[in-house]
DNA sequence: TGTTAGCACTCTTCTTAAACGAGTGCTAAC
DNA sequence: GTTAGCACTCGTTTAAGAAGAGTGCTAACA
């Protein structure tokens, strides 16, 4: 059979119209819904095609239609028009990303939150990572007497601090010598290029302070781990419970978990599926999302990029009759907020006015460290 | 009236029973539950004065009784008996922690996550703070041409970051210069002491360089406002859907709204309630959190202590009739676990393998006696 | 005077049945 | 190909009844 032109309108009613109210859509509705001018008869003719076509289907015997995946995909796929975001909503998102965040992770945060507000719906999105993360500067400074802060810059800015005991009070010299070993040794490597024989090396070069040699490079490699893994922020998890569908209390229960288990939704925020790649957008419906307590969600995800090759993810979770429209128009309204505000700069080299690269923040970190103080992700495997 | 012997035996027994099942306690039960020998129609004469007195109330006209706020208050209070906490939980629990965490940042969301999992109820703890904070420690390094790391630690070894753009590359010598500078004007000052007057003498020393030496200072500034901001972490939100009573739409998405939004909390973590001082644990039942939407949960919180004067707050969210007993246990073993690993050994000095260096100077003291100088009344006659 | 058995009564919850209504499928006519 | 009409289905709502748990009260007992 094949999906003609009416019965495409008619396809677009029942989920436009689906979509509105989350109850299931009677023949009767779309007869005055749409400009077709057909009688209900009609209509329920058309219903049953497209019915064994797959696209929607009565949840039980005379009861309305409903979108079923294959529905809706073809939906997103062929039958979205976007309205044009309203610009009133885009001043109003700019001016919430304007006051430019100087951490990072306030500035992920407030992305959430805003367009977890905007969107009534879960959002969530991940902290951009650089593709390979080279060293790319160390210091050794002495804080007091018995003890050496190093820190520790990775490429994209991402600095990281840890704090080691020591023996007994090293000199200046001393301390600028190992400085100078360590930098000339490391600098411009990665974490697989630093090798045994390079570090055995160092130790022999270092001396009677090989032992804080090897522990300077113990935290390199601790640093540029945690700056491997994925840090998730989420927000507006509580609009799940607008949803009738998704409310109860086996499926928000669920939900809630997964977000809380912030690793679950790295799948998602990682994947990368073909098609849709020029734009960054994906659209995964019911059963297509990776993440099996989603099942009966639908997820849009949005890759942004900050500059420097620097990539994150954001992910909007809805309902599967979610606002597509909408939600894909915000992120694209969003990406491009971002890559103006801060991406959009990145081959000038610095100049960012003041001092607010937001690399910086990318440390910062509610670290109360006693060690480094950048937090990425509960390193529990 | 008076609350004599028997009376106090019978409302233990409904309460008990209420705290395993949540169901309105008849007397049938109570007479066969507790060793008075007593029949059904005696023990509905004493839960009669029992509900005139305001211990326990009717849901409805002839259901069971259920313990109301002052009844959870006096068993709390007087009639708890700390079943001691079995070994092998404790021992579980410490092994948990005993993978040292070398950031304080894990190291808590490990205490959230195992403390959620052992009691079933939603878990959050507040990262510890040091009373005052005080500038240890500044540092200027350059990154490449154009950028200046500023590396800021404060006192409690907190250590936070910022990227510095500079027009022009600074010479060796002048950053020693302005490290020197800001070292000698700023070291053990807090946020309050560092005046205009101060800065604009900095200034004027740093020549040309008065501009860095401002970015610097705002830095501060924001670094230490930022320490002193609460930092939270939460888990275990999910639980609250165990507990039907706290499982209905409305509640439950506002406590989980309440765990998302983790300012609403720290009034809870900060709250600092007369009595209890000795152990640091507080119950709070119903009405009596200040958090309006836990106004049907009881919270239990105990202050924690890492040593060097760093402390934070643990609190634990559940249904009124959480399990009191195990819950208190439970948060003693961490208080001590937590003070045996990271906050016991000052004597020593330093070695502690690794940077753990939040060590210095601390004071906990042992002696929970927990039970008396819990005198607090609350008004509902 | 305190305790107990017995019984009527209350109020919630569960069950069942009926009424309702939205919406379909099918047939026949246009 | 389209439409009107009608019987039929099935979920939802409403009402009424039955069941059950537990009380309050009275009267008897030690």
């Amino acid at each position: 059979m094949e999906l003609d032109e009416r019965k495409k309108k008619i396809l677009q009613a029942v989920i436009r119209n689906y979509l509105e109210t989350g109850e299931p859509v009677g023949s009767r509705t779309i007869s005055k819904y749409t400009d077709l001018n057909l009688s209900s008869a009609t209509i329920r003719n058309e219903m049953v095609d497209l019915e064994e076509m797959g696209y929607i289907f009565q949840p039980h015997t005379s009861a309305g239609r409903i979108p079923s995946d294959k529905g809706y995909r073809l939906y997103v796929d062929t039958m979205m028009e976007e309205k044009e975001r309203e610009m009133v909503e885009m001043k109003e998102m700019k001016e919430m990303l304007m006051e430019r965040q100087n951490k990072i992770e306030t500035l992920l945060k407030q992305v959430a939150r805003v367009l977890a507000q905007n969107t009534q719906y879960a959002t969530m999105i991940s902290a951009p990572r650089a593709k390979r993360s080279k060293l790319k500067f160390i210091q050794l400074s002495r804080v007091d007497a018995r003890q050496l802060l190093a820190v520790i810059v990775i490429e994209g800015n991402v600095i990281k601090n840890n704090i080691l005991p020591v023996e007994e009070e090293l000199s200046d010299e001393t301390l600028l010598k190992l400085n100078i070993l360590l930098n000339t040794h490391l600098n411009g490597l990665s974490i697989d290029e630093i090798n045994l024989a390079m570090i055995a090396v160092m130790k022999q070069q270092a001396g009677i302070h090989s032992i804080i040699v090897s522990e300077v490079i113990d935290a390199v490699a601790e640093a540029i781990r945690a700056e491997e893994d994925l840090e998730i922020y989420t927000s507006g998890t509580n609009n799940i419970f607008r949803y009738p569908e998704l409310a109860d209390q086996q499926k928000a229960s669920e939900l809630i978990n997964t977000f809380e288990e912030k690793q679950l939704l790295g799948e998602l925020l990682q994947e990368t599926r073909s098609g849709e790649e020029e734009t960054g957008i994906q659209v995964y419906i019911g059963a297509e999302t990776p993440v099996q307590s989603m099942k009966d969600c639908s997820v849009v995800t949005a890759t942004y990029e900050l500059g420097g090759g620097m990539k994150g993810t954001i992910g909007i979770v809805g309902p599967k009759r979610m606002d597509y429209d909408k939600v894909v128009g915000t992120l694209r309204t969003i990406q491009s907020q971002l890559d103006e505000l801060y991406g959009g700069n990145r081959e000038e080299g610095h100049s960012q006015e003041e001092g607010h690269s937001w690399e910086e923040g990318h440390s910062q970190e509610e670290g109360h460290s006693w060690e480094e103080g950048h937090s990425r992700e509960e390193g529990h495997s």
